[in-house]
DNA sequence: TTGTGGTGT
């Protein structure tokens, strides 16, 4: 292996690194060319389709010539963890190592890989993380990026999904490329240096070229100079996949009912294409797939009726927020002992596009439609449905050729490829939330108004996040970073559950705030995903641990007594208040960490500086309890505050005269029997903007008195302004937060 | 009076 000699390891061949017909993989037989490129350029740009074995072939490709490549540690990145860890398995086993020693892998919550691991697959956001931490010594130094790794080669995998923690890595990627080479003392620095390789989709690989070919092109044209500019070398290699051919089929014309067209095509398909062959159909959300369930089972009941008794069809839901059992089982493919009679008919949200590979699938059906998410503040959102772009439908037509020759039947005509779909979807810095991103980038030494995006943000979108983080204390008024934002910038939170989160370090809530922060942060509501003819009783199971002081403390009350229960105990409580059990654990694991990171120098001198530069002048009765007792909720409210103050809102309008019998002094607890129909109270926000209305599945609701003031995690946008999680505060709390 | 496309530290 250590010949040096261009070729692959017998131990591959032997542990199936081939198809099933037993011809290598693509890959294999452009190894030489690939080594060959990678000796001689700084960026390596490879574009292969999906099954052409790049992801699991070319870290070793580069690993066992490294002779030529000087390849001995290689990361690669994928931007899911079920696919970093699957990927590594499948390599370890390849190469006969018993996983996370040779070949390893580091996600979220999990680290399987160790000081001797040669090749390491980890999430985008893990490596960034990890460019993070290991640079806080090097920040010192202001003539170069901060951003460091311990690799000799960093694969970026998938690329052409362009999320938000890709983009960030080709900028600084990019950056630190360029300073080294105009750099003279990069040559002895061999701990700083690394060859980059960018893998993506056919399709697009020369913007990937284009942006590693041209020179740094800051943000806004500052005149920060860059290092003499001494171009990088960018080399383009393209693998041919193994995919097999898919026929394409469009509509005549635009279809308007595209759930119904969807079950009629499938229906179709059914009755006039061969078995065995399932068929695959893409709708926007949850809704359309159960109506296109309900609707084809239907179909097949009246049309086919007694035809039907040879060929029976299997009618599958799937998306992400379906059990994992529910999704397995409509993965899983048929019998082949039935597989001649039998066809599985699955309605799938674009969950089945990239993360989710279906056996058996040779018909795909495709809306051309999908849900996005609009908006780009942290504040205010909405779902949307929008049409897919033209590389997305290409994927989903691809899904019918993984196994064999298949067909794809479009619900719209081939002329809206061109004329109403965007060539890529446009890529997630573009409208998603800054402030995080902009934390991690000033972390990494990089004023993000220098950065160089591959595409760039909107300037309306920087400055939010810039005043945002000003507002929480992160940045100083000329932008420079201090020790508060880079505590939050090492919080896996979001910049207003970050601040608050330090606010409670000092306030002694912070075992609170964790709990709190890390449901304020995992994905989904733990209320997820209750069919509509239980949703009655789910509300009523649900208000046992609600608290009046709103949303917040109700789900905190709820995670509290999950954790507070032996794990065997735990399923039963989240059937009983129809909460998802999933979520709570993902929030457990969350809670745990940032316990661990409450530990950390970064964090706790963060919050000590809160403590100096923002609470100087602060009154010390601030943190004491008030008269009457303890109300250990007062506090993990007010240290909310800190953090969300720009998410308050204020009682637009008396609710009717009838609703204002109960108490004044209202405290936790009191509740109203039953929400009220004239319940339509509005609030303002503070700082002025639209009348804003309490999502209906708010605790506040069932109240006697809507709470003058309140605080909120998000707007939704949907019929109404909607906030949801609400939590009631004092608006008094805010004038301390502010400081006015 | 109502709603959850998909990822990730």
């Amino acid at each position: 292996m250590g010949s040096g000699a261009v070729g692959h390891r017998e131990s591959a061949a032997a542990n199936g690194a081939g198809t099933p017909t037993g011809q290598p993989l693509p890959i294999l037989v452009h190894a030489r060319d690939i080594v060959d490129a990678y000796a001689a350029c700084d960026v390596l740009v490879l574009a292969g389709e999906t099954g052409c074995g790049k992801s699991t072939q070319l870290p070793q490709i580069l690993l066992d010539n490294r002779r030529r490549t000087g390849v001995s540690r290689v990361v690669i990145t994928q931007p899911r963890r079920l696919a970093a860890i699957s990927v590594a398995a499948r390599v370890a086993h390849e190469r006969e190592c018993e996983l996370g020693t040779q070949v390893g892998y580091a996600v979220r919550f999990e680290n399987k890989s160790g000081p001797g691991t040669q090749i390491r697959y980890v999430t985008h956001g893990v490596l960034l993380r990890e460019a993070c931490s290991s640079s806080t010594a090097s920040l010192r130094s202001q003539e170069h990026s901060a951003f460091h790794l311990n690799y000799d080669a960093v694969i970026i995998d998938e690329v052409h999904e362009r999320d938000l923690n890709t983009d960030l890595l080709l900028g600084m990627a990019k950056t630190k490329l360029l300073e080294r080479k105009g750099s003279a003392v990069a040559k002895s620095d061999a701990e700083e240096s690394f060859k980059l390789v960018v893998m993506s989709a056919t399709a697009d690989i020369a913007a990937f070229t284009d942006f590693f070919s041209a020179p740094c092109r800051p943000l806004n044209g500052s005149q920060r100079q860059v290092h003499p500019q001494t171009p990088l070398v960018v080399k383009q290699l393209i693998i041919p996949g193994r995919a097999f051919p898919v026929e394409r089929l469009f509509t005549e014309e635009p279809v308007q009912e595209y759930v119904n067209a969807a079950v009629t095509a499938c229906a179709q398909i059914h009755a006039d294409e061969p078995f065995p062959g399932d068929v695959l159909c893409f709708l926007s959300g949850q809704d359309e797939i159960d109506a296109a369930c309900a609707l084809l089972k239907d179909h097949l009941e009246r049309y086919l009726g007694k035809k039907r008794t040879k060929h029976e069809v299997l009618i599958m839901a799937l998306y992400a927020t379906l059990a994992p059992e529910e999704q397995q089982r409509a993965i899983e493919p048929l019998p082949v002992e039935v597989r001649a009679q039998r066809r599985k008919i699955i309605f799938s949200t674009n969950v089945a596009e990239t993360s989710i590979t279906i056996p058996g699938v040779r018909y795909v059906v495709d809306s051309g439609m999908c849900k996005m998410r609009v908006g780009t503040s942290a504040s205010q959102s909405s779902l949307q449905i929008v049409p897919i772009s033209r590389a997305q439908a290409a994927q989903r037509a691809g899904r019918a050729g993984r196994e064999c020759a298949g067909k794809a039947f479009s619900l719209y005509p081939e002329r809206a490829l061109f004329s109403v779909m965007p060539e890529f979807e446009p890529p997630e810095i573009t409208r998603c939330d800054l402030a995080s991103a902009m934390l991690t980038l000033f972390a990494l030494g990089t004023d993000v108004r220098h950065f160089d995006f591959m595409d760039a943000p909107s300037a309306q979108g920087v400055q939010n996040a810039l005043e945002l983080l000003v507002d929480l204390g992160a940045l100083d008024e000329h932008c420079e970073m201090n020790a508060v934002g880079r505590a939050m910038a090492a919080l896996p939170v979001g910049a207003m559950v970050g601040r608050a989160f330090l606010e409670a370090m000092r306030a002694g809530c912070a075992q609170s705030m964790a709990m709190m922060a890390a449901l304020l942060s995992v994905e989904g509501n733990i209320y997820a995903s209750v069919r509509p003819e239980r949703r009655a009783a789910a509300d009523k199971a649900r208000r046992h641990e609600a608290s009046a002081l709103g949303d917040m403390i109700s789900v905190l009350n709820v995670f509290e007594k999950y954790l507070s229960l032996h794990p065997r105990e735990r399923g039963a409580y989240c059937r009983d208040l129809f909460i998802s059990a999933r979520t709570l654990n993902a929030a457990r694991a969350a809670y745990e960490q940032l316990l661990k990171l409450q530990q950390t120098r970064t964090v706790r001198q963060g919050a000590n500086a809160l403590c100096r530069d923002v609470y100087r002048a602060r009154e010390p009765s601030w943190w004491s309890e008030p008269a009457g007792g303890p109300r250990p909720r007062m506090q993990l409210q007010r240290c909310l505050v800190a953090g969300f103050s720009r998410h308050a809102a204020s009682l637009l309008e008396a609710p009717p005269s009838s609703r204002l019998s109960g108490s004044p002094n209202q405290t936790a607890g009191e509740f109203a029997v039953a929400p009220s129909s004239s319940f339509n109270v509005r609030y303002k926000g503070l700082r002025g903007g639209p009348e804003l209305f309490v999502h209906p599945s708010s605790v506040i609701h069932w109240r006697r008195r809507p709470p003058h003031c309140i605080l909120y995690q998000e707007i939704l946008i949907t019929s109404k302004l909607y906030v949801r999680n609400v939590l009631e505060i004092d608006s008094a709390w805010l004038d301390e937060a502010t400081g006015s």
